[in-house]
DNA sequence: GCATTAACATGCC
DNA sequence: GGCATGTTAATGC
């Protein structure tokens, strides 16, 4: 559960977090876009984001989600001056809204806070690499399967019939995840269910055998 | 075989 | 109605 313990090491930055604005965002609200003046940094309270690059024929890739105890819009303090992505709430969410300069004499006074920062940024890496091997070397079926399990691990809540993937998810959310077409992603979700790996409804995933998706991870 | 695009059907807020 | 989902035919690599 490396995710777990990365996300928890966030905690050495909480002093920080009385210290800003609280803003709630609706299902699919844009918190920013490409462009806008990049000078603060996000705490996530509750909810999901969702952070993108948008193509100017129209198509997204979804870089990342975040959720509960992540962070969001970390260029800002890293000497960023626009914001590059389009970052939208999933469901009604709630962050801190930090000011850069607010965080960065912070961050210089708190090495340890640092420390863990740059865990968090390297976690964050190490997501966007798994995504581009699987973008570069496999099937939809894999890639899925992979995005899925990493869901779970870092959004899932333990339920009766299995782990809930805890943010609302449309299957053109999970094709912008993994770089394919909707209608494969539903296929391939189809496919998942008929092997009884997963349950699923509109907005809703249950994984039921995780062991069976990390096999598909490899295989096509 | 795997995937994309386009088109269309169905069903749910 | 608009959006999410399901399905299929045509086409390309």
């Amino acid at each position: 559960m490396p995710s777990v313990q990365v996300r928890d090491t966030l905690e050495a930055l909480e002093p920080l977090f009385s210290r800003g604005e609280r803003e709630l965002y609706r299902d699919r609200e844009v918190i920013y876009y490409p462009g806008v003046t990049s000078d603060s940094l996000f705490y996530i309270e509750s909810g999901h984001v969702k952070v993108s690059f948008l193509d100017t024929s129209g198509k997204r890739l979804v870089l990342g989600l975040r959720g509960p105890g992540d962070l969001v819009g970390e260029g800002a303090i890293m000497g960023e001056a626009r914001r590059r992505h389009f970052v939208q709430a999933l469901g009604d969410t709630l962050l801190v809204r930090l000011d850069r300069d607010l965080v960065t004499s912070w961050l210089r006074r708190n090495p340890e806070a640092s420390f863990s920062f740059l865990q968090w940024l390297h976690k964050q890496r190490t997501e966007l690499e798994d995504l581009l091997v699987d973008v570069a070397f496999r099937d939809i079926q894999s890639r899925l399967s992979r995005k899925l399990l990493q869901l779970s691990e870092e959004f899932g809540v333990p339920t009766e019939e299995g782990v809930l993937i805890g943010c609302r998810l449309t299957h053109k959310d999970l094709a912008e995840m993994i770089a394919s077409a909707r209608e494969n992603t539903t296929l391939a979700l189809n496919r998942l269910e008929q092997e009884g790996i997963l349950d699923k409804s509109r907005y809703r995933i249950v994984v039921k055998n995780r062991e069976s998706l990390k096999r598909k991870c490899r295989v096509g």
